[in-house]
DNA sequence: ACCGCGAATTGACATGGGTCAAGGAACCGG
DNA sequence: CCGGTTCCTTGACCCATGTCAATTCGCGGT
């Protein structure tokens, strides 16, 4: 349990007692594909780390409506938020894979934080990422066309990824996206129906601006992609 | 200064000496109406409180679109989060009318939080609290229609005015919701083309939920309004 | 009282993207 | 190798909202 504690970087340079601290409030959860951690409106118990596998976040309507608000993958965290302030997660939390988590008690945190400032730094800096991400979704929502939230996607994975160089010998092939969820649930991410994210890839293609084979996308011509974010 | 800085719930608690440190490194502005406090992309200077008066925070897109994000009242505040993480404001502040804020170095703040860790705790609660918000707003786009978010809104700010009865004598009216704001800046925030708000508001007119005179809109029939917010 | 100007409304129209329904394609367990 | 899922794609259609344009409203200033 410690060992894990120490190699995430939110608990990055705590004393061993601290560690101490945080792991008697901290246990290990697993989910199966599909199980859900936690459904919106219930109580919070504390925030977790994925280990291995991955989450959805997402919100749901009354009428059975979802939308994905946030794919959580390996090694990153969620949940923090709620800890300083909700009752109840806002969301509904649900395996999108066979999943290792660890969960960590809002006591052992808030604890944590009256005793060392840097971890205050370090988790405020954590839910000021988050925050300015949310920001950036909502402009893309509203600002942007479902084109363009495809082709933003796709740069910002391509980079995300480093510049790798696709696979194909000849023709200057441009850097590949290798899709980590259902195309559903990305859809959903981008706040497209599936079938328009699936109409939206084959335009693309039809102009020659990215191939599809199956989850893997080549971008066949970067710059023209990043002109699509432009005007219309 | 002090004085003011005192009376902040941010604030609340501090030592005079905290206090000092705050108040050397803040200072007051007044923007007039329409003036622009900050654009989107501009170096971070620190974070504000509104004293009086009102701002938005809005993003735009390349082709000079904008969408409003927040509208920051008087004793509000915005900006905290990028004192944290950011190099660059990801909005655009502007004033909606003549207002007085007090700016807040970053430095202050993150001097500050390495003494106090119960300053820290608020400025989490603060931040989380926002976060949360910024997860009904996606939710509210995504999942409900113009009519929804309309209905949402209003019933939602006629519960934070508190149990006000319309003025009307003999019908039992409803609360009453006075917006703080142009229909137009309403609209931005809600997702909406202006002239989409104003047919809203003129369809729920006609079905006698609520009647519009100006900027005071009177909620005739809350329940009625309410189950608009269910099926469709 | 009148003018001027931005705000709001209204109408006519266009369209992005959702919905419904029907295949196809990939994958899995047996 | 086969049947059953589940995922994805495609087509046809529709509708909520956006856009454009023309008034109209309403307030502030002189």
């Amino acid at each position: 349990m410690s060992d894990v504690l120490r190699r995430l970087p939110l608990f990055a340079g705590l004393t061993p007692e601290q560690i101490e601290v945080i792991g008697a409030g901290s246990h290990f959860t697993s989910l199966a594909r599909g199980e859900v951690l936690f459904h919106q409106g219930d109580p919070v118990r504390g925030f977790f780390f994925v280990l291995r596998g991955q989450v959805q976040l997402a919100v749901s309507s009354a009428e059975g409506a979802e939308k994905v608000v946030e794919i959580v993958a390996a090694g990153e965290s969620f949940g923090e938020a709620v800890v300083f302030e909700g009752l109840r997660y806002p969301v509904t939390s649900t395996a999108l894979v066979a999943t290792d988590l660890l969960a960590v008690s809002s006591a052992a945190v808030l604890d944590l934080l009256d005793r060392d400032p840097a971890f205050a730094r370090r988790m405020l800096a954590n839910m000021a990422v988050r925050l300015r991400r949310l920001v950036r979704d909502v402009e893309s929502y509203s600002l942007r066309s479902g084109v363009q939230r495809v082709v933003g996607f796709l740069l910002h994975e391509a980079q995300a990824a480093g510049g790798e160089t696709g696979s194909g010998a000849g023709s200057g092939a441009g850097p590949t996206v290798h899709l980590t969820t259902s195309k559903h649930v990305l859809a959903s991410r981008l706040n497209l129906a599936p079938e328009t994210f699936s109409r939206v890839l084959r335009e693309l293609s039809a102009e020659g601006l990215i191939s599809v084979e199956g989850r893997r996308i080549a971008l066949l011509d970067p710059s023209r992609l990043e002109a699509q974010l432009e005007w219309h």
